[in-house]
DNA sequence: TTGATACTTAGCTCTTGCGCTAAGTGTTGT
DNA sequence: ACAACACTTAGCGCAAGAGCTAAGTATCAA
């Protein structure tokens, strides 16, 4: 619980780089190799496989070598934290648009009393 | 729409911060100045200001100066961008689960028609 | 007018992130 | 055995991010 809230820190900071979002994209149609998903991108293999650390440090993706390929999963409950942090915020913002609609609410009410 | 792409590494990044994250859950309750917030950060002002100007230049908040004192407000509309990212990755999974329900469902009336 | 207030700018460190090359390890196919 | 393959490790260079201090500007209050 506590600790979600650093989470988020490397889970936004994992998001935060194209590389990574288009490996998620693409293991959102299903698990496939760090060499099939290094195909995709455009600088070397040394470079691609840190963010594929970055997203499995992160929880993001899991990673299981089998012989010498390594095959990557998409890891779906990790993007709630993200989403529920956002969930809240909005959350939030709607309470106090509430209120300040049961402000402006009240006030007619008042208003209503005056005028009749 | 294009721009959206590039917009989601700057939104992102602004998110990977508590001090950034902490200017938005304050500012989910109203708008406040600068120094109102940076009241609550443990940082100095120049330091809590590169903050703010992050948030700015990526739209989560929007901020103007009347006097001396600058008023910070969410933009609430901003947020929409990272929650369709999600949305989106999030469809991309629900429609392969429901081609490997199909599949499941379809061997299965395969195998009733096998077995029977 | 003068002092306090609320930022704002400039410029400096230190750390981290992102790319590269070169060389190494463990598997697999012939 | 041995070459090809699929990573993996080590280490480098550059750029950006996050913090600081010191000094500057523009209100506002008395």
């Amino acid at each position: 619980m506590a600790q979600c809230l650093a989470d988020l820190d490397g889970l936004f900071l994992a998001l935060a780089d194209p590389t990574r979002r288009a490996v998620i994209h693409r293991l959102g149609h299903g698990p496939a190799s760090v060499g099939e998903l290094a195909r995709e991108a455009t600088m070397t293999l040394p470079s691609f496989m840190k963010h594929v650390r970055v997203l499995e440090t992160n929880g993001l993706i899991h990673t299981a070598k089998s012989g010498r390929v390594r095959t990557c999963t998409l890891n779906r409950e990790r993007f709630t934290v993200v989403e529920d942090w956002l969930a809240r915020q909005r959350r939030l913002w709607e309470e106090r648009t509430d209120r300040l609609e049961q402000f402006v609410t009240d006030s007619t009410h008042s208003m209503e009393k005056r005028t009749s």
